[in-house]
RNA sequence: GCCGCGGUAGUAUAGCCCGGCCCAGUAUGCGGGCCUUUCGAGCCCGUGACCCGGGUUCAAAUCCCGGCCGCGGCACCA
């Protein structure tokens, strides 16, 4: 028996099973984490601070924060800067993508930077050599086609003395970029190459390319999989939540646990999140920022995929955490619709918006009643007490949409018109007339007093500009309000002044 | 090319580990109705899917083999 036929059944006979158990709406959960017990969880967010994030790296700081709330664990926040020469890390990034998260609802209990923290990963690097895990390679160029063919640099058997010394010369700025690296044994003849003896620290001039955090003081550098596995284990991480890309770093990561005799943490990885219309690349946003200078507004441009740019878009956290808790942990590659993101969007905004009239493509039209008539129309169908009041007075001048401007309408709030050779004339009858006749309830703004509105629509890489006006009461609001423009769609205030701009979320 | 991981309605996901309760659930989209001073929200009804081919089994979305397609990795990046 299928569930539709069970429940068709139990509401036949027995009704009240079905009250009682309430369908009250849940916020989406998470499948349990494996191997979790309550108050020991710590999961961590580790981002490079080269550019803010975007949704797809918000997935594993949701995740882990959800994670870590679920079990009554911890969340740490860890910025992985430890390469200044091709992830150069930007200064002002620590504090932004600390913003987006604190905006996304994600709460840290501890926070590190690895760039401050070199003299922990030269320990165990020393650590690693002593116990025969590690080797100094000095043969350059030369090292990684030797690698490659599954010998190695012939230093790898010299004895561990030796090799401790080459770290000290290495670390005392002996040698240059290329000429000496520290790796990590393993097997010789693992079939991907990039697994064999990696490398764990190598040389960076950082006179060249200085570090935005320390500067030019050092010069050795880990990779990301030595000082990973050294923080992952140093901080007590138990479960790591990261995107399958890092499957083979995670077969990396094993070796120094071993070594070193640490439990491992408990790994899991997930495919790749795509948000659908929106470039994610941080690539390629900076190419498009630097090449097209006047097009796109900066990081936060509506169009991008970046936390900022849907927070201007309009898109509220509560939407990006309920959609990727959604998605869940699954190892395939998703990719979240546009569709439903707003769909779980609009459902927290329609509680929020107030509404407000606004008219695109206008027409003009004076206005035919013997008197004065004032239209009392409140903010939110659910918050009746707070209206505003517009006087329409014979004579006016009234902007309806062009669309709308025929035959028998009915103005919300205000009466019914009909539109007659570019005059509104007064047809009287009320509502229960407007409902009658089907009456198309249309939105309108009193000329006299209309706000001048520019709509910024993103569609795809082209921003769709579009002017028009709103109704007096949309001055009540601020940048960052969010609001509904009557049979037209969600929209969030940009900018205020003379003209409003409104960046258009969703219908 | 070599390693690894996936393929459920238009879209996204549940179920797959431990085969039967799945003629496949949910959300969104789409169509219709009710309600409502919005073409919004809410409520109700409908629509529509297990990549293909073999095999195992009384029974397969679930297990096995092959094919096709997609994704990830193959750095002194993270």
């Amino acid at each position: 028996m299928s569930l539709g036929e069970q429940r068709r059944i139990l509401e036949e006979r027995y009704p009240s099973l079905l009250e009682e158990k309430g369908e009250r709406e849940e916020r989406p959960r998470l499948p349990p984490l494996p191997g979790a017990v309550e108050g020991r969880v710590r999961t961590r967010f580790a981002p490079n601070p080269d550019f803010v994030i975007h949704i797809g790296n918000a997935r594993p700081a949701i995740l882990s924060d959800e994670y870590a709330k679920m079990y009554k664990g911890v969340l740490v926040l860890r910025f992985e800067d430890t390469d200044p020469r091709t992830k150069t890390p930007l200064r002002e990034a620590y504090d932004l993508i600390k913003e987006d998260l604190k905006w996304l609802g994600v709460s840290w209990g501890e926070e590190y930077i690895q760039s401050l923290r070199l003299e922990i990963y030269y320990d165990v690097a020393r650590k690693l050599i002593e116990r025969g895990c590690a080797y100094i390679d000095t043969c350059g160029e030369e090292g990684r086609d030797l690698i490659r063919k599954g010998v190695g640099c012939p230093t790898r058997n010299n004895p561990v003395e030796w090799h401790l010394e080459e770290l000290d010369k290495m670390l005392s700025g002996h040698y240059g970029e290329g000429e000496a690296v520290l790796r990590v044994k393993t097997r010789l003849d693992h079939p991907n190459p990039s697994v064999r003896d990696w490398v764990g620290l190598r040389i960076i001039d950082t006179v060249k390319h200085p570090h935005p955090i320390t500067g030019s003081r050092y010069n050795v550098w880990p990779t990301y999989n030595l000082a990973v596995s050294i923080d992952d284990h140093m901080m007590g991480i138990t479960h790591v939540l990261r995107a399958k890309e890092h499957e083979v770093n995670t077969e990396k990561q094993l070796y120094v646990y071993k070594c070193m005799e640490w439990d491992p943490p408990v790994f899991i990885h997930f495919g790749r999140l795509k948000l659908e219309g929106f470039i994610m690349s941080k690539s390629h946003i900076r190419r498009l920022l630097e090449e097209n200078p006047d097009k796109f507004m900066g990081y936060d441009d509506p169009r991008f995929g970046t936390i900022a740019g849907l927070r201007r878009r309009g898109i509220l956290p509560e939407a990006i955490r309920e959609s990727i808790i959604m998605l869940g942990v699954k190892p395939g590659d998703v990719t979240l619709s546009w569709a439903n993101l707003a769909a779980v969007n609009r459902k927290i905004l329609d509680k929020m918006a107030d509404r407000i009239m606004y008219v695109g493509d206008w027409v003009e039209l004076r206005v035919d009643q013997e008197e004065c008539m004032t239209a009392t129309i409140p903010r939110h169908p659910e918050r009746p007490g707070e209206a505003r009041s517009i006087r329409v007075c014979p004579g006016d001048v009234i902007l309806l949409n062009k669309s709308d401007a025929r035959g028998e309408v009915r103005l919300m709030g205000l009466g019914n018109y009909r539109v007659d050779d570019g005059r509104l004339v007064y047809i009287g009858g009320g509502l229960e007339y407007a409902r009658g006749r089907r009456l198309p309830i249309i939105q309108w703004v009193r000329k006299e007093e209309a706000v001048k509105t520019r709509i910024l629509r993103p569609e795809g890489l082209d921003l769709v500009v579009e002017e028009g006006y709103s109704e007096a009461a949309l001055r009540d609001y601020g940048v960052d309000s969010r609001i509904q423009l009557i049979r037209y769609g969600f929209a969030r205030v940009d900018s205020t002044g003379a003209v409003y701009t409104l960046v258009y979320t969703h219908s």
